[in-house]
DNA sequence: CCTTTTTGGTTGTCATTGTCAACCTTCGAG
DNA sequence: CTCGAAGGTTGACAATGACAACCAAAAAGG
């Protein structure tokens, strides 16, 4: 069966990716780390943002398996739990740095049918992951999705102002564990 | 004197950037923009990220303003000070997304000095103003550096994550109005 | 006032890249 | 056995970033 290659390019693509960024992610290139000619990727793929979107979906995959996987872990608390998942984020975001910014902060990137429902799908996770810490909290009157959309803000934000570290010179505004802990001491009540 | 053209090459920049994106803001078309040959923005900037950059410089200049005309300004307190400036900043990401994004979320951007510079004074205008609004607060114990870096991650994050509509159709993520108002109101212990 | 250097432009050129088109081949369904 | 599609191939082409060589006019300096 031909699915093979497809898995392949996008492996390929996101290696180049980890290797040398958003530029260095050239069709050409792709092709060639498969030992296939320029062009093969187009059997697969309409254009260079499709294979893009292609390496995105896969890690929305992987980030909701990290989330479904710290939800139904061993933590010894739902704060341990959530607190680690979005530890585990950051790191992943400063290992896969291009990676990461093709997931939230990339203008073109076609948005098909299978993307959202991955990008939906990995947010899901996160809700549950919040909903559990949430019992623990002094106010449980706060809406769920809000809060979990806050949460996932505050760290989406620390992350990627971490990674453009130029308006953060200022040690503190960087440090994305700092961000976190701070923010959910204040839900706690422990201001 | 030679200075002219310069900020005109910047300023075309700064439009092909609102009206096409990232990938409009080509080296000639900038140039067809100032009714100069494709090479002459070479004797101004060093390349495409260099101008990028001075796109940047001048943007975290107005977002300074911004913070700083808020902070002087007229409200009636130190929170709607702080609020309105958040919102106006999502009004002006909103507006001119791509320059928005250039100014966190570019990975190609050399980070000059001068425009550290322009983005460090950005964030001390911000630091102003919630260190004003911190006076407020049930809890003034929390660092203020701290602080000024968890609203502004918040605000960042939720601005980026409505920009790009992906993880986010679930209402409630996206909306930036309300993530901030949440996260205020959290702060002073609304609960 | 004449030389000389710098500044800001110009045209020409090149390699890289995305993308399209046309062609080949293998293989499974009919 | 045929044939059509799936997947791959080579060959174009235009757009783009970048470099080099050349040029004019203005500024610097004697």
């Amino acid at each position: 069966m031909g699915e093979a290659t497809k898995g392949l390019l996008a492996a390929a693509a996101a290696e180049l990716l980890d290797q040398g960024g958003q530029s260095a992610v050239t069709i050409r290139a792709v092709a060639e780390r498969c030992n296939v000619s320029h062009n093969a990727p187009y059997k697969h793929f309409t254009g260079r943002s499709d294979l893009l979107a292609a390496v995105a979906e896969r890690d929305f995959g992987e980030l909701r398996r990290l989330f479904e996987q710290e939800s139904l872990g061993e933590a010894v608390n739902a704060r341990a739990a959530l607190s680690s998942a979005l530890h585990q984020l950051a790191e992943y975001a400063r290992a896969h740095e291009a990676r990461y910014r093709l997931l939230f902060s990339d203008p073109d990137l076609s948005p098909n049918e299978t993307l959202v429902a991955a990008a939906f799908g990995s947010f899901q996770a996160f809700r549950l992951l919040v909903s559990r810490y949430q019992l623990r909290l002094v106010q449980p009157a706060i809406d769920e999705l809000q809060l979990a959309g806050l949460i996932y803000a505050t760290t989406h934000g620390a992350i990627d102002l971490e990674l453009s570290s130029r308006a953060s010179d200022a040690k503190g505004l960087s440090r994305v564990e700092t961000t976190i802990t701070l923010l959910l001491d204040i839900l706690e009540g422990l201001g």
